[in-house]
This record gives C-alpha cells, sequence and structure tokens, in this order.
DNA sequence: ATTCTAACCGACCGTTTGGTCGGTTGCAAA
DNA sequence: TTTGCAACCGACCAAACGGTCGGTTAGAAT
C-alpha cells in the first residue's frame, strides 16, 4: 500500500504548523492539501472533517508537545529555579517569529473555546493537567517557600502571566515586552521562596 | 435628511459588540446590517470597507472605553489599592458570558495583530499608553514601594497577567479560574509596597 | 415648484470555503 | 491470475463572504 500512516503523519505536522500560524479557522484545507501534496480526497480518508482533523492534531501533536515543554521544568529538584531557567531560555533562544505565532494552547482557547465545545472542554482539561503538573511540583518543595501559599492559584497565576506575555508580543513584533514581563515573572517566581 | 449620525453610530455600536463577542473575521456584515437594520449600501456610504470599519470600532468604541476603565482605577490616591480594588470588583460584579467574551484588547491583539499591520499599529500604542498610564502612576508613589522596581516592567506584568487570566477563564465558562488567578495577582500587587 | 445631492437600497459579482462522491490505482491475499 | 479493498484522486457543489454599482428617495436649498 502507499504508506497511509506517513500521509497522515503528514497531514497532521502540517496541520499543526498551519494551525498554529494561522489560527484554526484561517486555515483552509486547500492549503494543507498543497503542502503535503496530496488531494482532498486523500484528506477525507484520513479525517471525517476539519473540526475532527483539528481535535486530532490538539491530541496528537500540541498536548504531548506541551507536556514534554513543562514536565522537565517542573520536575526538576529545584522547580522554582526550574521555572525561571525555563522562561529565561525561551527569552533567549526564541526567534522573534517564533515567538509572534504564540503558544499554540493559549492561541486555541483564544479562537476556539467560544465557538466550539469540543476544542473547549480539550483546552480546559489541558490547561488543569497543567495546573495539576506545576502545583504539585511547588507542593513537594513547600517547605522552601512562604507559608500559606496556594499552589494551585500560584500556577493558574504563572501561566497567565506567560500566555498574557505572549500575547502581548504579537502586538510590538519585538521580544522587548515579552522579556519585560518574563522579568518581572521570575522576579516573583524566587519571591515564592521564604 | 435620515440621520446619517445616528446611523453610523448605530452600525459602530452593533459592530463593536459583534466584533467583541465574535472576533473581527468571523463578524460578517450581513450579521450586522440585519442587526442595524440597513442595507449594505448605506454601511458602504460610511466606510471605505470592512478593514475600515474595525479600525473606527477601535478608535471610536474600544479605545475610549479602555482608557475609560483603567483611568480612574490608577489615578486614585493610592493606585496599589486602585488597581486591586479594579480587579476584585471585577471579579465580582463581571457575569460569566460577559468574562468568557474577554478584554477587546487581547482579543483583537490574538487575533489580528499578525495579520494586517494597521490594527497592529493602534493595538501596540494603546498596550504603551496603557503602560505608561500605569507606571507613571506607580512612579507618583515610589516612596512607598519597594526599592529598584522597574514601573514599566512591572506594569506590563499587570496587564499581561489580567489578559492572561481573561484567556483562561474562555475554557473553562465559569469565574472559578478568573478569580484565582485574579486573587494572585491583588497578592503580588500589594507585595509591591515595601 | 424645481433642483441637487447626501443617504440609502438591494440585486448582483467573483472568490473562497468546507464538504461530497463516483471513479481510479496500487497492493496483498486467495 | 484474479479478486477485493484501502488509499487516493479531482471535478463538482452549495453556502457564505466582502465588495460593487446603477437606481431610488428624502429633504434642504434655490
Amino acid at each position: 500500500m502507499r504508506d497511509s500512516e506517513q500521509t497522515r503523519h503528514k497531514i497532521l505536522e502540517v496541520s499543526a504548523d498551519e494551525i498554529h500560524k494561522k489560527g484554526f479557522t484561517a486555515t483552509s484545507l486547500s492549503c494543507i492539501l498543497a503542502r503535503c501534496e496530496i488531494s482532498k480526497g486523500a484528506l477525507y480518508h484520513h479525517f471525517a472533517n476539519k473540526m475532527e482533523l483539528g481535535y486530532v492534531v490538539f491530541e496528537e501533536v500540541y498536548a504531548p508537545a506541551f507536556i514534554a515543554l513543562w514536565q522537565p521544568t517542573v520536575e526538576a529538584e529545584d522547580p522554582i529555579e526550574g521555572l525561571c531557567e525555563f522562561f529565561s531560555e525561551m527569552s533567549n533562544t526564541m526567534s522573534c517569529d517564533e515567538l509572534v505565532c504564540g503558544c499554540p494552547l493559549n492561541n486555541l482557547c483564544q479562537e476556539m473555546s467560544g465557538v466550539d465545545e469540543g476544542f473547549r472542554i480539550r483546552i480546559l482539561a489541558m490547561q488543569q493537567q497543567l495546573n495539576l503538573l506545576i502545583s504539585t511540583n511547588l507542593a513537594r518543595v513547600s517547605q522552601q517557600l512562604q507559608p500559606d501559599l496556594d499552589f494551585s492559584q500560584v500556577a493558574y497565576f504563572i501561566v497567565s502571566t506567560f500566555h498574557g506575555s505572549s500575547s502581548l508580543s504579537k502586538s510590538s513584533l519585538n521580544k522587548e515586552l515579552f522579556d519585560k514581563v518574563i522579568k518581572e515573572l521570575c522576579r516573583y517566581i524566587r519571591q515564592l521562596k521564604r
């Protein structure tokens, strides 16, 4: 057979990139087909419709990448320094073009949460999973931190700020504002230590 | 004559609401026309095209409302408490439906910054104006605050977190997560005092 | 009463979109 | 060698989009 799995993988890969750059709605199937060099029939053989394609991209591309990005960060011996290094490195290594694309999770949250329930529940589940990941690892070193901290609250706060700064840099087209927010975020995170 | 100014105003009002709820691209002219009970000819008599309509909505509706919202908050005698009360009140008074719509500025920033230069520069200008508003008012009471604070950095941080929390609540459909982030944000802001 | 024009109407247009479907092709099993 | 079917093709479709334009109407100015 022609390699079915490879075709499917290529579609997911290209779709993930297009959705990241243009958003879900603005991503056209014809553009995906052109980049994959396949026909519309091929795509609809593998996916029921555009929405389902979006779900699979989220589940099989974005979600694993997202966890793979945050998990090592926060499971480091010192999660406080892990987070700070994570954000700082992001500030240093990301190109301006990458930065402007924003975080796929935040982008989809903004665009699709209010439009499609299927996306909404998947995004919410991801947010909660990430929150659990961060808050449990903060709790792990709670004896080094300030007393009376609400770890879940702190975790949502950190992620919100990060997503907000991603959004901010979309309008500035440079890393300056992103860097500023990240610097202050690191200052805040380190303040959590007693 | 039929009241030209009233027609124009109605178009802007309805468009602002539609764009706030659905985003710029997803807002269809036909929907605006239906709600205004006017024809396509009437709309194109007042505005050159959809993009220009969007610009005018931003400049004549969103921008003034945005400044009117933040200015009193931060020009209060104690801007620290002003900000905290502002956020807390938002947490308390906003309905869930309103919350889910998010901040018009942040929404447009996410959707349009990367797509249209005209939107991008307007949004950026607004971000900078807001930053100046907050940072100068923090500087005004700098003797009450921690030493060595970068006020611009702090201001961008606060707005980023606020926008991030707006985004977050889109996926949760309730105020719980928004409240959590806002509570932590107030804790952070009050910590700025020495 | 006539004229002039801003204000408005709505049929029409080209383009793009997601989606359908009858047909073709390649490969593996029988 | 034949058969069967997953994999793929691409012409076609209806709907929706932003935008155009020749025509109509209301009302102020002369």
